[in-house]
DNA sequence: GTTAGCACTCAATGATGTTGAGTGCTAATT
DNA sequence: AATTAGCACTCAACATCATTGAGTGCTAAC
């Protein structure tokens, strides 16, 4: 059976229509309101031949039909359009811009909440991830009469403090010297490459305060994981709930369930595999718990070369078009403000 | 009409009975599980009674009754007894303390999910504010071979880093010795006391680098400004949909809608006005949307006299003891953790 | 190949009856 | 005077049944 052009109209209307109403779509309906020239009656029959090439699907023998997910496949593939993002549109995207953004993980939830915003589903977004991070600069500062600060720099320019409380605070020329010394040492260094010689090395340049070096030691170690876990941000679940096809419940909560575990999100992050905009559509996701939604993901790339990745989940009925038009412009968006961040007079 | 012993018992049973049931009480119910003694048309005459004092309900003529506002606030003032926590809820609270607490922002993460998990109720805790923060310490790094970092502490510990692009890097010597220059004019200054004068003064002492005088100031505003808003942590927003008196999707939805306003949940946990534990029942909230909910809120201090607020939300039909209970344990254990963070070895 | 027409299906809706939990009142009992 | 047994009454919840209408598939005519 051939999918002809008159059976690829019938389908984009089925879809059309069903993305936008939730309701299954019949023979009449189509009939009525595009005017494809032909009767319900043969639209019935070539509904037929659809179904039987599991593009659609009724789901009782009084209904209309849905599509399926090969149908929504086909759609996604085939015959969907681009859509242009309206003025609004464009300038809520702009706006993630133009707000006062200090730090990455604000621009990221930042971020979360405007395409969840514009898009009415639930979006993930995970941070750039900085692997096997090297320090970078490592500081010993006065904080006051009994903490001194430890800043410590990574890769990517994650940056942390830590306050390490010393019975005797040294005066801050030699602070200042402490601190010049062991970044000297540990420049230039992964957590891994701090071995026993360079721990034997930092004792005896710290001399006297050689006792903080425990605490030292481990705070970098902190900060090191800190730059290389990798943060999930997560916007816009309560859209969820708007969905009829999680006006049941149990659903909702069972999706929700899905979505408070940090590890799935982003096992369902690291499905992304190329750097295209890639579509997972119902049963093709490797999750069960959302053999019932689809994902579609996209990732954007800081000047450094590393990377993040964008998700947005909702029901197979999804407006993919305007998902992915939001998601194009964002991306563009924010790539051009991470680059700013790294170039321009900021902060983090 | 006296509000006797009995009236009181039986209040008593149906409150017990509705908090875990929440289903309308009968008399005959009663008379069964709750051996008083008398028979339901006694419990039944009595339960009259108890209506017309209002303090039950009946949500319609052939259902049992539940209580009213009125009457949990008779329980709670009178009737309800103190919980023990069980070993295991202990020993989940303290979990809290030993998990490696770095960040004050991850601390509260930790205490609203620990809280939401040992009550099933959703958990607000807003962060403790410092309000007209003084600057600390600023202290200016160097990065990398196009950037300096510029550090700036404020009171209650609360520190931030910016990194400023520049053209040229200032040698590190130099960088410190700036640093500890702008430091000496600022320190101890609130933001507002930066006038004229002073900038005039920096100009001064920057010399030819004073071009990184409006990033600098720009980053230290920024700074004050984090350190003076308030933060909300939210947790559990979800075991909302576990309770039968949210399984109407609507409910559930605008509820959801009021809680991500952060400016509504600042107002809601500002309604504690003592430090104690503090419960406000259903049409006692002020806000509209809240009016068939509870809140039960106390607050936390740290040592230097800045104080956070923790808050419960949940149903009505609340266990206000078990609530309770958690949240004394609480408090005090994050106090001490909070006081341990601040006299030991610690990060921000 | 297309379409009109018709029988058939089935979810959704509404009407109707039944059940059972619960009440209030009254009269008898303590 | 307080308590209780008994009974009539109410009403949500549930089940049953008929009706409606959107939708299909098939057939015969165009």
């Amino acid at each position: 059976m051939a999918l002809n052009d008159r059976k690829i109209q019938i389908l984009q209307a089925i879809i059309n229509d069903y993305i936008a109403t939730a309701e299954p779509v019949g023979s009449r309906t189509i009939a009525k309101k595009y005017n494809l020239g032909i009767s319900s009656a043969t639209i019935r029959n070539e509904m037929s031949d659809l179904e039987e090439m599991g593009f659609i699907i009724q789901p009782h023998a009084s209904a209309g039909r849905i599509p399926s997910d090969l149908g929504y496949r086909l759609y996604v593939d085939r015959l969907m359009q681009k859509k242009e993002l309206t003025p609004q549109e464009q300038q809520l995207l702009k706006s993630v811009a133009t707000t006062n953004i200090s730090q990455i993980d604000y621009l990221m939830e930042e971020t979360a909440k405007v395409i969840s915003i514009l898009t009415n589903y639930t979006v993930l977004i995970s941070e750039p991830v900085f692997t096997g991070a090297k320090l970078k600069q490592i500081r010993l500062l006065p904080l006051d009469s009994e903490s001194i600060i430890l800043m410590v720099a990574t890769d990517g320019n994650y940056i942390k403090n830590h306050i390490l409380k010393v019975s005797v605070v040294p005066e801050e020329k030699k602070l200042f010297e402490m601190g010049s010394c062991i970044n000297n040492i540990l420049k230039g260094c992964t957590v891994e490459d701090i071995d026993e010689c360079i721990i034997a090395l930092l004792k005896r340049e710290l001399q006297e305060y050689s006792y903080i070096l425990p605490m030292l030691l481990s705070a970098i170690q902190k900060t090191a994981r800190g730059a290389e876990s990798i943060q999930v941000h997560l916007s816009g679940t309560k859209n969820i709930l708007a969905f009829p096809e999680f006006s049941d419940i149990q659903r909702a909560k069972s999706l929700f369930q899905t979505l408070e575990q940090k590890d799935v999100l982003i096992t369902l992050l690291q499905e992304q595999k190329n750097d295209d905009v890639q579509i997972m559509i119902g049963s093709e996701n490797s999750l069960q718990s959302i053999k019932d939604c689809s994902v579609i993901t996209t990732t954007y790339k800081m000047g450094n070369g590393t990377r993040g990745t964008i998700g947005i989940l909702g029901p197979t009925r999804m407006d993919y078009s305007q998902v992915v038009s939001v998601l194009n412009g964002m991306v563009k968006n924010i790539e051009s403000v991470l680059q700013a961040l790294v170039e321009n007079k900021n902060d983090t």
